[in-house]
RNA sequence: GGCCCCGUAGCUCAGUGGAUAGAGCGGUGGACUUCGAAUCCACGCGCGGAGGUUCGAUUCCUCCCGGGGCCA
């Protein structure tokens, strides 16, 4: 929210005597802007809502940013807020340049956001690509609102998968069939053709994967080096011994039953490399842990929570972020996800087909509760109609018209300045510019970077049909119409970002 | 059997209490001697079903139906 439309909200507060929310009428004949408080405070004051609403209109009608105040249907404010306010608000995200939107959390914190975190047993396939694409774009979002994060990958370096995985490969060098249930494909062929221990490169070749589609982790953890803390984990845990076994009484705190820790003959279970874990993390000084999970291990969230609570830290202070799955189709066929029979979609071959800002897009553009069908086919034979395409394209225009600018200077904030009445599309552009703080705030709490796609999406589409109708260079208007540009410009780029898709300058 | 997610336009999806529910793709017809036509403009169809909560429900609650997932 940028402080003018800050500060409108809080003269309404002012003047209604309640919390005002202020809403985009989506027909603008209705207004600039419209508040339902009328209708809100009917019920509790016991008078009619279009009473009040004509009180507040009144008042409303008397601050300098509204040109007009109307009421209208069973009891809304409609605004209409004058050329000047939009002036204001347009030099206002100028000034503010690359922090327009940024920092809006009250209360920064220290974050670890943990995802991927697949073992290393092949390479990475689209599924973990969505939850790095997503874990990505989350962890982008809250640094952009003030938190400090640390993206983290962690990987079990000791386990039975990964003695089935060098077995497999073992197998390879001497030309046998890999063991059963082993791995196999092309990359355990190529693997198997350089000494040593393959795991080391499988998980180079996973970082490269990862850093080519622009997510890049500050650590990576593995069990090994964990599970020797079990311990210490264990001696702060509400714990039990029954028929001869360690348990953690996480029935108590949230879970549905209580969990073994140890078993009868003397080895821990997961549970308690999990616990190990939890607590290294909180002892690293975190305030909030992220843990980035597709929807198949949903179930393991309340005994993660438990742990946190356990270790005397708010159980909501771990949150699971939760992902459904993908859905690969190839010309309309499903296509098999196991990565052991090697047939699976891996992430480069996705990359070479669609490109890393399609992709990035293509995975983070939904909501993550929802489960995304892809056919493979598709999305790369209509690359072009993707809408990354037509965000970017906004982007690039804009940069056309910049470098063609005279001089390729855009003036200063406060030397933008009206010349004659805003036209409807400038007045509809500016007003979407100045949701972005509001959007962007709410993308970051409900850690939804979908909402910055389709947000994206409108600003281009102002931007166009601003451009469409409006010379720009040449014009009467041409330092406010430069203005305009170079505000849009940098909250496309902005978005683009927060999404990890490249803004081009030429396309 | 228990738990989680989802049913919105022909297709893929936005919309977590407001006015006439929005985008993209696909379809049809228009707009380049003009700063970038990868653009713009016009035209159609829709909230799975039944109750409840209230001034108002796609949104919140209950049940049912349907799709996906996890656990047992």
């Amino acid at each position: 929210m940028t402080d003018l439309l800050q500060q409108l909200i809080a003269d309404l507060t002012l003047a209604a005597g309640a919390p005002v929310a202020l809403e985009r009428p989506s027909d603008v004949d209705h207004g600039d802007y419209a508040t339902n408080v009328a209708l809100q405070l009917a019920g509790r004051l016991g008078r009619p809502p279009r009473e009040i609403a004509e009180e507040l209109a009144g008042a409303a009608g008397n601050l300098d940013a509204v040109a007009e105040a109307s009421v209208a249907g069973p009891g809304f404010v409609n605004l209409r807020l004058t050329d000047s306010w939009f002036l204001q608000a347009l030099r206002e995200t100028l000034a503010a340049g690359e922090t327009f939107g940024s920092g809006s959390s009250a209360a920064p914190e220290r974050v670890q956001v943990e995802m991927v975190s697949a073992n290393p047993t092949g390479p990475i396939t689209v599924a973990s690509a969505r939850n790095g694409a997503y874990g990505d774009s989350v962890a982008r979002l809250l640094a952009f609102a003030g938190h400090t994060v640390e993206r983290e990958y962690y990987y079990n370096d000791a386990g039975g998968q990964m003695d089935l995985f060098r077995a497999s490969v073992e197998a390879a060098r001497l030309g046998q069939d890999p063991p059963e249930d082993g791995y196999h494909g092309d990359y355990i062929a190529e693997l198997a053709a350089q000494p040593g221990d393959p795991v080391p490169r499988m998980l180079a070749g996973i970082e490269a994967s990862l850093e080519r589609f622009r997510v890049h982790f500050d650590t990576f953890e593995r069990q090994s080096v964990v599970e020797t803390e079990i311990p210490e984990a264990i001696a702060l845990l509400d714990t039990f011994e029954q028929d001869g076994a360690l348990w953690a009484r996480t029935s108590a705190h949230g879970d549905e039953k209580d969990r073994v820790l140890v078993r009868t003959d003397g080895t821990p279970t997961y549970f308690a490399a999990d616990a190990a874990y939890v607590r290294r993390k909180y002892a690293k000084g975190f305030d909030r842990l992220f843990y980035v999970l597709g929807a198949d291990h949903h179930g393991y969230v309340a005994r993660l929570q438990a742990l946190a609570e356990m270790l005397g830290h708010p159980r909501d202070s771990l949150e699971a972020l939760i992902y459904q799955l993908v859905h690969l189709t190839r010309g309309g066929e499903a296509t098999k996800m196991s990565k052991r029979r090697g047939d699976v979609v891996f992430l480069d071959d996705f990359i070479d087909e669609i490109g890393v800002d399609a992709a990035r897009w293509y995975l983070v553009s939904r909501g993550h509760d929802q489960t995304i069908e892809i056919d493979v086919d598709l999305a790369a034979e209509k690359s072009a109609k993707n809408p990354v395409f037509y965000v970017q394209y906004a982007h690039a225009r804009i940069a056309g018209i910049l470098r063609n600018a005279p001089g390729g200077v855009v003036a200063q904030s406060h030397e933008v300045d009206l010349a004659g009445a805003l036209a409807a599309e400038e007045r509809e552009l500016v007003k979407r510019l100045a949701e972005f703080p509001a959007v962007a705030a709410e993308a970051a709490q409900r850690r939804a970077p979908h909402a910055i796609s389709t947000y994206a999406i409108r600003v281009a589409d102002d931007f166009h049909r601003f451009y469409h109708h409006h010379k720009v260079l040449g014009s009467p208007q041409e330092t406010l119409r430069l203005g305009l540009c170079a505000a849009t410009r940098n909250v496309v780029a902005r978005c683009l970002d927060l999404v990890g898709v490249e803004a081009p300058e030429r396309m």
